[in-house]
RNA sequence: GGCGCUAUCGUCUAGGGGUUAGGACGGAAGAUUCUCAAUCUUCAAACCCGGGUUCGAUUCCCGGUAGCGCUACCA
C-alpha cells in the first residue's frame, strides 16, 4: 500500500493535516509500506515535491501537440463562467486554435500561460467497477488546465501522472469524480499509458439527504474516535454502507474479514444516508467483545476529561493544564477499570460513561428530591417508612462503618428495612437507590456499593461521598424538604 | 441550463421475469429484572410514476420525476 500526500492546493494544504491523516489511519488499522514518512521506491511521495516530474509530463503533451498553451486571464475566464452560468455549455477551448510557433513566442515574451489538455474529437469511455461501462461525448469535456500558470500542477493531472508512475492497478475514489474521468481517461491516452480499473464509490449524505460534511457532526475520524467509538466498529459500519455480503444477512465483520469478504463487484451504485444509530449499535456489539483492559484504558481519559471539567468550574484552571490532562496513579485507575465495567453494559459510546456515572460522582440530594422522575416514588405509601428506616440503620448501625460498608452488610440492611416497614420489591428498592444515587434506576447495589466505598477512601480531586456520606447529605435535604 | 450518476420498509441493504420480497438499525408490544440498560420473543413497515416487451414485471427496455454530483488555473 501507498500513502501520497495530494497537496497541490497550496491553501488547503497544511502540514500538520499531514500527521493527522496519518493518526486516523493507523488508527483505524490502515497501514502503508511507502509514504513520506518512510520512503519507498517511487519517492517522494507529496506532490508538492514532485513538480519537476509534472512539469517534464506537460512539457512532453506540449512538445507533441497533445497540449496547447492557454493565455486566458482570470477575468475573461471568469467572465466566461459568468456567461455559462446562465446559457449552460463548457469552457471555449478558445487558445486552442493559437498557432503553436506564435504561442511558444507569447510565452518566451512572457506572458503568463496555462497548459491545457486536447480532448479528442471522439467519445470517452472507461470501465467503471460498479458503475458499467460510462461514456462522455467529448463536446461536454472541456480542455482541462494541467499546469497552472503559476508553475503548480492540478488535480486531475498530477494523480494520473502518480497513479501511472507508482503502477496504481485499482482507483477506487467517490463518485463525485465520475465526471472528472473522462479527462483523466483521455489523459492517460495522450500519455501512451495504460488506463486502469475505476470503481466510485458513492456519496454519503447525512440525514436531510444532503453529502455529509461538518454540519452533520460527527466527519472527521478524529471525532468518532473522541466519542469513543472503536475503529473495527467504524471499519464495519462504512463497510457496510454500500456493500453486502451475498445472502446479505451478515453484517459483523472485523478488518480481516472484511479483507476477506470485500468485494467491489457488490458495492452498490446508490448513495446512502449515514445512520449514527446504527454505527452506535454496532460499537455497542464491539465493546461488547473488546477485552476488558483495552476498554478499561481507553475509558481513563474520559474520566480525566470529566475531573478536569469539573474542577474548571470551580477553580479557575490554565487552558494549558486542561488540555494536558493528567493521569490517574494505579489504586484510581484499578478503581475506574471496576466503575467502566460496571456501566460499560449501559452505554454505546465510551464517552458516555462519565454521564452515565454521574451518580457517583456527582451526588446530589436536594435535586433527587426534586426531580420530576422521581416524583412518583415520593408519593407511595411505604417510600416515607423505607427512608426513615433506612437512614436510621445506615447513620445508626455500628456495622455501617463509613466508607467500609461491604455489599453483604447492605444487603443485610436492605432486608431489614424490609421486614420492618412491609416494604417489598420495587416499594423497597426505588427509594433506598433515590438515597444512594439520586435516581431510582440504576445497577445491581451489590456491585455500586462496594465501589461506592472503594471510591470514598480514594484521594484524587474527585471525591467520591460514601454511602453514609450520602444517606447524611439526603436525610438533611429531606428533612428540609417535610418541615 | 448542459452532462453524468442513482432510485426496494423511516434508514442501511439482500433478492430477482412467477417469492408469504429476506436481514439489520430504529419503532411498537411482550417476557425477564427492584429499576434503567442489556438480552429474548412477536408485530408494523418497502419494490418512485407512466409506457413498452412478456402468458406474467418490482426485476428487462424507454420516458418522466426526484435526489445527488460535475460543469474551476479546488481536491
Amino acid at each position: 500500500m501507498i500513502l501520497r500526500i495530494e497537496d497541490t492546493d497550496l491553501e488547503r494544504s497544511e502540514a500538520r493535516f499531514e500527521d493527522l491523516l496519518m493518526d486516523d489511519l493507523k488508527w483505524l488499522g490502515l497501514d502503508w509500506d511507502e509514504g513520506p514518512d518512510r520512503g519507498g521506491p517511487h519517492a517522494p511521495y507529496r506532490q508538492s515535491e514532485r513538480l519537476e516530474i509534472y512539469r517534464e509530463h506537460a512539457e512532453r503533451l506540449l512538445a507533441e501537440g497533445k497540449a496547447y498553451l492557454c493565455f486566458c486571464t482570470e477575468e475573461e475566464l471568469d467572465r466566461e463562467r459568468e456567461r455559462r452560468q446562465a446559457e449552460g455549455g463548457i469552457y471555449s477551448d478558445r487558445c486552442r486554435t493559437i498557432d503553436p510557433e506564435e504561442a511558444k513566442r507569447r510565452r518566451a515574451a512572457g506572458e503568463a500561460s496555462a497548459i491545457r489538455l486536447k480532448i479528442p474529437e471522439r467519445p470517452i469511455r472507461f470501465h467503471d467497477i460498479v458503475h458499467g461501462e460510462v461514456e462522455f461525448a467529448s463536446e461536454v469535456v472541456s480542455d482541462p488546465v494541467i499546469l497552472r500558470s503559476s508553475g503548480m500542477p492540478v488535480y486531475n493531472y498530477v494523480v494520473v501522472i502518480d497513479d501511472a508512475l507508482m503502477k496504481i492497478t485499482h482507483v477506487i475514489r467517490g463518485d463525485d469524480h465520475l465526471s472528472n474521468t473522462p479527462k483523466q481517461v483521455a489523459l492517460y491516452e495522450a500519455l501512451g499509458w495504460s488506463v486502469p480499473e475505476f470503481a466510485h464509490l458513492s456519496t454519503i449524505l447525512g440525514g436531510d439527504r444532503e453529502r455529509l460534511s461538518k454540519r452533520h457532526g460527527a466527519t472527521s475520524i478524529k471525532n468518532f474516535r473522541d466519542m469513543g467509538v472503536l475503529p473495527e466498529a467504524l471499519v464495519n459500519y462504512l463497510a457496510l454502507l454500500g456493500w453486502a455480503p451475498s445472502g446479505g444477512t451478515r453484517e459483523i465483520f472485523t478488518l480481516k474479514e472484511l479483507v476477506k469478504e470485500f468485494s467491489l463487484e457488490r458495492v452498490t451504485p446508490s448513495s446512502a444516508v449515514f445512520d449514527m444509530e446504527k454505527l452506535y449499535w454496532l460499537n455497542r456489539q464491539y465493546i461488547k467483545r473488546a477485552a476488558p483492559e483495552r476498554i478499561n484504558r481507553l475509558a481513563l481519559s474520559y474520566y480525566t476529561k470529566m475531573v478536569v471539567e469539573d474542577m474548571a468550574r470551580t477553580v479557575n484552571l490554565s487552558a494549558q493544564f486542561a488540555d494536558a490532562g493528567f493521569l490517574p496513579a494505579p489504586p484510581i485507575t484499578d478503581w475506574l477499570a471496576k466503575l467502566t465495567q460496571l456501566f460499560v453494559p449501559y452505554v454505546s459510546r465510551l464517552d458516555e460513561l462519565p454521564e452515565r456515572a454521574s451518580a457517583v460522582f456527582h451526588y446530589d440530594a436536594k435535586r433527587a428530591l426534586e426531580s420530576p422522575d422521581n416524583r412518583e416514588v415520593l408519593d407511595w405509601p411505604h417510600t416515607k417508612a423505607v427512608f426513615t428506616s433506612f437512614v436510621g440503620k445506615i447513620l445508626g448501625d455500628e456495622s455501617a462503618r463509613c466508607g467500609q460498608l461491604t455489599a453483604a452488610e447492605f444487603k443485610t440492611i436492605v432486608n431489614q428495612v424490609g421486614t420492618e416497614t412491609g416494604a417489598k420489591g420495587k416499594a423497597l428498592f426505588h427509594p433506598i437507590r433515590m438515597v444512594i444515587t439520586g435516581s431510582h434506576s440504576g445497577p445491581d447495589f451489590d456491585r455500586l456499593i462496594p465501589i461506592l466505598e472503594a471510591g470514598s477512601r480514594l484521594t484524587w480531586p474527585q471525591h467520591v461521598l460514601s454511602v453514609c456520606e450520602r444517606v447524611k447529605e439526603f436525610a438533611q435535604a429531606y428533612n428540609r424538604l417535610v418541615a
